[in-house]
DNA sequence: AGGATTTTTTTGGTATGCCATTCTTGGCGC
DNA sequence: GCGCCAAGAATGGCATACCAAAAAAATCCT
């Protein structure tokens, strides 16, 4: 049975680049294969040859290649001129370049939501803060992960800029699995949820450089940390 | 002849986002339509149907149809299911987004640079900024246009953060063509000129925060503005 | 026996054909 | 005359076949 719906992973960000109404073969196996590569159930470097993979995935080389293409383009996995495709290097720098730029992108995000998000915008985001909050007290990593990509998602979503969304949920993405795994064993959760707060309550004066500032500290010191440290210990 | 090589653009970023080699079929595809899309040879909104566009680029329909998965991830053309392939709208309003994270995107750079670029590299820059000044005074637009590409590009590439330079190569494309038209007619050129200085006045004293600031500020005056008026004015 | 060369095999690149879906248009009924 | 429905035409989706290039393996020569 191919495609099986990988029901392990919470709130992964998916197909925010493009809009398929009703998703063809390709968006099935690029969803696939991209939940399989940020997952790490594909070895970086490994090599993807078109045919094996193919009737793996019971289907025809065509959507495969494009399929991988568009991986590509995401950069999730590296074609070579008639070498064929292989996996994305995801070495600790990589992810640490990726988390950079995804801290900027959020920073960017929660100013122009400060500016422009409505107050009930504002009072949802506090409300996912406070039952996120009931997640941490209960020591639910699971709930506290969720409802964390919950609020960083919508922060960004309320920036109002499709560009500034599109290109966060990509490295979203991409640092899924960091994310997920620094969740896990992340001592400092105390810290990190101190952190939330003092976010949130920049957010309800909706001091848009703060929160900026806030965001993108919280974000460099829960992840950037942890990817200095090696990537395959899990 | 198909594939004609368009000469008559300055200093556009291409193929930042993939490392081909030796480009195959589907690159060459891929960076015409890019070419021409971004230079608005083709209307926002145009089809693009397989079998007519395969048989004038003198190709099959397979690596058409690649480059365009190719093109839809970069978001220059919109790909509905058994709908095919538009060319991407690109409104004054998604202009204006794509500015303003491009803007966010340089400010992070910058100091990233600022950091960790070498005093040749600075120099370098201002090198490049004196002769972009002399462009300037021989009011020689095309050069001026160009070295500013250049020494933007540059204190990106400094940067040394892989991530935030393909991102900023992409969206440095699909602004290519309205950055290339305030270029030609921006009354305010001695005003830019003026902030360009500062930029280098901050670059050089690596006060990245900065220069950030400044750079930011530049751009968003230089495009968010021209975009603000109608694109199609050309 | 070792290395270089040639042959075989694997793999990616491209073209084409068939099928499914969608758009169009002509005809029928209201 | 207007609108709806159906049949045909157009178009995209997918599969398959063939070709070229690169990698691997076997053979031949030294």
């Amino acid at each position: 049975m191919p495609f099986l719906a990988l029901t392990y992973y919470v709130n992964m960000p998916m197909e925010e680049v493009t809009q398929p109404n009703q998703p063809g073969l390709v968006e099935k196996v690029a969803n696939y294969l991209r939940e399989h590569i940020v997952m790490d159930h594909f070895q970086p470097g490994q090599r993807l040859p078109e045919r094996t993979l193919a009737v793996e995935l019971q289907v025809s080389r065509t959507p495969l290649r494009e399929a991988l293409k568009i991986l590509a383009a995401e950069g999730l996995v590296v074609i070579s001129p008639n070498r064929g495709a292989v996996v994305a290097d995801v070495s600790p720098a990589d992810m640490k370049e990726k988390a950079y730029v995804l801290s900027v992108l959020e920073q960017a995000a929660a100013e122009l939501t400060c500016a422009n998000a409505s107050d009930d915008d504002i009072a949802e985001l506090q409300a996912l803060h406070y039952e996120m909050k009931a997640a941490f007290l209960r020591r639910d990593r699971q709930n506290y992960f969720r409802l964390n990509q919950d609020i960083h998602n919508r922060i960004v979503a309320l920036s109002g800029n499709t560009t500034l969304i599109d290109m966060h949920a990509n490295l979203s993405r991409q640092l899924y699995r960091v994310r997920y795994l620094s969740n896990q064993k992340n001592e400092k959760w105390a810290t990190a949820m101190e952190e939330h707060e003092a976010i949130m309550v920049a957010l309800e004066a909706r001091d848009g450089e703060r929160v900026g500032r806030e965001l993108r500290n919280h974000l460099g010191k829960t992840w950037i940390k942890y990817a200095n440290g090696d990537i395959k210990q899990c």
